[in-house]
DNA sequence: ACCTGAACACCGTTCAAGT
DNA sequence: ACCTGAACACCGTTCAAGT
């Protein structure tokens, strides 16, 4: 025995890491995750993590792409037949409960697709039904940005929790209008949904007008 | 001379500390703040900072909420008489260029308004003049929150700066619909101006539909 | 009151050494 | 190939000491 440098099968894998990153980000936050204390975790020493990924970002990556991958894209077949507005009505609502499931990664998913896979299986599947349904490929490409703008928008800031959850703070001087902003904490999901839903429609009732403007 | 402990004029400030590190956060990016950092470029030493601010996220709140600061709020005066579409939407763009003047301290922006004076005030005059143009209380609290989201993630999650700038990060045979995806790399800010225009108007677009539908 | 240097308990990452 | 401990150059924050 004794200082075992190497075991013949492989401690970690690229998979393990990512499963207990992703757990202690679930249970502990962003914050929660340093090299140290997810090898910890893993029950290996700090630096064995280099040997699966080149950064603590690219493991990361891998954990938000890993929730991209939970996002539903059924409603975009071809053969599904849904109609364009209901087809990103119910993947928006599909995308951010895959967000509000995992809150403490968003930060790092809401900087865009950049490399990950399922990041980017979810911008094409969203370009392409877009295009089928007769947009425009510049307007498709437009349809793909701003849907994720809202939707990592509202998981990311959601509205309420960003209120505090105090009295005090909120001097009805300073602020005519917010005069019960303090109760907004304890509605937290519901302003976050109703929000969120109205946002959808409304997106969606707007890009119709469009539609209907380029069909003539 | 010596050892000068304390100088009979402050050294700092928390004016000055806001402003150096507004500075460093614009010219070298969130990474490159730390407290040792901030106070060298200040001359003073790493700890002097506590005297003035509790944690180093206090000062970057700070910093995010001068940027709020900048907002121009002028279209929901009442005197203005805008429509609330037009007002919506010129504050909108006001909203955007601020962040993307500032692009580097928008994640700690997007957390939500939580304290900062500037951004409640904002989040007071959108809900303020939104009620004053016929909306019911809850819904103008959507209208806040909605179009923060969409404002934000827009920029922060730049869709088109997701994309690497590498043909070969995008196989075809993965991707079927992103084959010119790297080309999004080069044409960055015309997508994000295009998706950001196109949500806006989408937005106000379908929210107008739901106004005429409860005033009858 | 406001600044200092020293110290504490951490970081991400590199690297030579082990099997 | 894959793990280890030691080391490097950092962190945010606390605190006693100085004026």
């Amino acid at each position: 025995m004794s200082a075992m440098a190497r075991p013949r099968k492989p401690l970690l894998s690229r998979e393990l890491i990512v499963g207990a990153a992703s757990a202690l980000v679930d249970a502990e936050g962003l914050e929660a995750v340093s090299t140290r204390r997810l090898a910890a975790e893993l029950g290996v020493s700090g630096p064995s993590l280099y040997n699966h990924f080149r950064t603590k970002d690219e493991i990361l990556e891998a954990v938000a792409d890993a929730v991209s991958a939970q996002v539903d894209l059924s409603m975009f077949d071809e053969a599904d037949g849904r109609d364009w507005r209901t087809a990103l009505h119910d993947w928006a609502v599909s995308y951010r409960a895959a967000l509000t499931d995992h809150p403490h990664i968003v930060p790092v998913l809401a900087r865009g697709p950049g490399r990950r896979p399922a990041g980017l299986r979810v911008a094409d599947a969203v370009f392409g039904a877009m295009v089928r349904a007769g947009w425009p490929a510049a307007q498709a490409t437009y349809i793909g940005a701003l849907m994720r703008y809202f939707i990592t928008g509202s998981a990311l800031g959601s509205f309420a929790r960003g209120f505090v959850d105090d009295a005090t703070a909120y001097d009805p001087a300073d602020y005519p209008h917010l005069g019960q902003a303090h109760l907004l904490a304890e509605r937290q999901e519901q302003v976050d949904e109703g929000a969120f839903e109205t946002g959808v429609r409304a997106l969606i009732d707007g890009l119709s007008v469009q539609y209907e403007a380029i069909l003539r």
